[in-house]
DNA sequence: GTCTATATGTGGATAGAC
DNA sequence: GTCTATCCACATATAGAC
């Protein structure tokens, strides 16, 4: 009716669930009180927990990974470059907020799916670090270690999670703008 | 022989564990296991799995909140103030990794202590808030939205402990230092 | 301070009826 | 697609011996 399958309504109640309690203490009981059934009928849409998790965590790191290759090949200028990581961290999060709390805290339950979300996340690194030294080396950015500018600015973007629900939807652009001048302007020559 | 108690022992090894693998999916057998005993062994020391969170969490957000308002009400000069912040995240984080994870993890699985903890935690961003705010009124701060400043210094402040561990002991004046310029220059005049 | 044995509860998951 | 009933593994925690 809603124009989603079970499957992703389970998922989408499930990331929910995570980001409050985290996958270990989530169990399918609390899963399946959520969704108005028993744990049993779960399993007519899903083979086991893991494949929640799978499923919530994976279809997120795709979409970062997608996103940050193809601005790393663009012909854009490095610092719009940096602004559209910064939009694409903003615009996913506002619409996935829960799914990124499960992407930042449950990845180590993965089973299956655990090397291939930490490929994903190892080429993300990695075209951010390059777009960084391109950066320093056409000296727009600062001459700071990579790993301290990779790292503070990172750790800002995957933890918006934890603060963009709190803000309404309307101000995307505001929030955007915000993370521009108080990352870059730290970085920036 | 190492001038800890048993009970801080199991308190230490626990945090290690739930760095890893987070509160909820750390078994008594796992710690036990990993101090060589039997988990049964555990209860002579402490009384309940809770009572080893509540240890690991409330003596480091303890430190943090008597840390800032020490910093808060000296009479030195903004610049320096955040600079002090930057230090005892840097400090703190250094000497206790694992308990920094647990305190932004597994904090929604304390019981008793959960209310102390969010009142120690409410304390240290009303103190650090009150900074920023002095900061702007003496045109020490650029014009940026509060909560935004907040948000982005903290947030990579509280994450220091997935980066830290990776780098030596000795550089933690590089990281001060590094965190001073990337933290900062963003949002000083 | 640690052990073995065990009580008691709850977790994920399956079988089969409707 | 959901239910009831149930299996079985494993969780926290206690009792009492050494």
């Amino acid at each position: 009716m809603n124009g989603l399958t079970r499957k992703q309504e389970i998922c989408i109640t499930a990331a929910r669930l995570f980001k409050s309690k985290g996958y270990a203490a989530v169990t399918m009981r609390d899963l399946a009180a959520e969704m108005g059934i028993k744990a049993a009928s779960l399993y007519n849409h899903i083979s086991s927990k893991e494949e929640i998790l799978n499923e919530v965590i994976l279809a997120i790191a795709k979409s970062f990974t997608k996103g940050i290759r193809n601005i790393r090949s663009s012909e854009d200028k490095i610092t719009e470059k940096l602004q559209a990581v910064i939009a694409q961290h903003v615009n996913l999060t506002a619409d996935y907020p829960f799914e990124m709390a499960s992407l930042n805290n449950d990845w180590m339950h993965l089973g299956e799916g655990k090397k291939e979300y930490l490929n994903l996340r190892d080429e993300y690194e990695l075209h951010f670090r390059e777009i960084i030294k391109q950066g320093k080396s056409e000296g727009v950015l600062k001459n700071i270690d990579e790993e301290v500018i990779l790292f503070s600015t990172l750790v800002t973007l995957r933890n918006l999670y934890i603060w963009i629900p709190k803000k309404g939807v309307v101000d995307r652009d505001k929030i955007i703008n915000s993370l521009n001048q108080t990352l870059l302007q730290g970085i920036e020559i």
